[in-house]
DNA sequence: AATCACTTCCCCATTTTAGGGGAAGAAGGG
DNA sequence: CCCTTCTTCCCCTAAAATGGGGAAGTGATT
């Protein structure tokens, strides 16, 4: 199954094509729901999904990333996810899984979690409509499978995105990324000059030229732009 | 090879144990060297690698990872790299390259880079002494269990220190994280108070909220530990 | 050898933020 | 029903950051 699916990802060039390739996995993988979505540093939203127009409209809408149990845990975590095993006390929560369960998103799940550089994050989802006994069996055997192909669906899915994306790789000089690295810690700039054993007025010079190449509009911005960009490792 | 690894792996509960694990691998994937490296948000690190003692204090001491082509790109991509398929150009990068090799290191090697929540980013490495085709015939053969190799270890790592560390679960209310959101994309107070139609003042009360759940010393500070903790989506 | 990027230092006026108070209605959870 | 958290508004002063200049030495790349 896997290999088949790796087979066909290969040839996938454009993000519709990926879609497809996605969708088409559901028969294979014998779920009722196949999910990839993924939000990159910038904001912008990937899906290719097997759920209803109408629910995922509504779940736009609503903003339920919000209270969406899955997408908390997914957040947080860094191993696939078995959505029973989540919390769903809380109001907003129950109401939210009552909807979807009613827009045939099935009551049984498994999401993936998956980060790529630069605070791209994506979940891989299958849901079915499985008794519990069924599904626990299915995850164990087939959690692997599932990881695997998540992980090839993202490696596509950027791949696709950083060839139309074109975006410019900014470096930083090792001192920029210090005084960055320092603020980021949240040392004012008095202390991190003396951190650095840097004036000041040198500190400063490092925060200025930090901020053109990132095009940050001042110097929270700048921090944030180069968090997001994997360039400060603190 | 994968499944008893795994199996070992369950049984795991501290991070010498899991030293012994990492480093057992070296046989069964017969390679030269094993190497697992994390960082995590707070620059805490943690390593289980065969490499020299002599090596790996060299690499630190000189501060290696800044000009390591290997930590670079893995840093900026998602997928595994080819230590062949980098640049290797530049007097430092080749100097770097050059002592590596006399330490035993092994001019073949295959990284993995994977990511965690809340910033944290390791680095699962194996190399050797192979020639360019056998090695380009074992990448190919053993990428998805090197990948899902590091994808388990990971996840122990995570899981020995989640549980040791016991780290605070900070959770942002809604405008909070409005709040910071706004500052990251570079927004004054003023603006942002102005793009989310609240008074600059009821603005700063979210900002200083966050600051104190944060435990952050000041904006630029909580913004980068919000970031850190991927309780920011821009 | 020339150029380009990096590192380091300095001044000054203006704008922005930080941090210390206090208050009150709304909504959700136990 | 009460309590906690969230949301929203307000004042003030001292401290910090911003943005505009300019300059000189080092190192690497070409």
């Amino acid at each position: 199954m896997l290999e088949s699916f790796i087979d066909k990802l290969q040839r996938v060039e454009t993000l519709e094509e990926l879609n497809d390739v996605v969708v088409s996995l559901r028969d294979p993988l014998d779920v009722e729901h196949v999910v990839y979505h993924s939000v990159n540093s910038t904001g912008e939203q990937y899906a290719a999904l097997t759920y209803t127009q109408e629910w995922v409209h509504r779940y736009l809408e609503q903003d339920y990333a919000r209270i969406d149990p899955v997408v908390q845990a997914c957040v947080r975590r860094f191993h696939p996810v078995d959505w029973k095993r989540l919390d769903w006390s809380g109001k907003a929560v129950r109401n939210f899984m009552t909807e979807a369960i009613d827009s045939g998103v099935g009551h049984q799940g498994f999401s993936v979690p998956i980060r790529g550089p630069s605070g791209q994050f994506a979940l891989f989802t299958v849901s079915s409509a499985d008794k519990d006994e069924q599904w626990a069996t299915y995850t164990t055997e087939r959690s692997r499978e599932l990881i695997l192909a998540s992980h090839y669906i993202n490696q596509k899915a950027l791949e696709i995105e950083r060839g139309s994306d074109q975006m410019e790789i900014v470096s930083l000089s090792p001192r920029e990324t210090d005084a960055l690295t320092m603020l980021a810690l949240g040392y004012s700039r008095a202390q991190a000059a003396d951190g650095l054993s840097i004036s000041e007025h040198t500190l400063r010079v490092y925060i200025e030229s930090a901020r053109f190449k990132l095009a940050a509009m001042n110097t929270t911005h700048a921090v944030a732009r180069a968090m997001n960009q994997g360039l400060l490792i603190l």
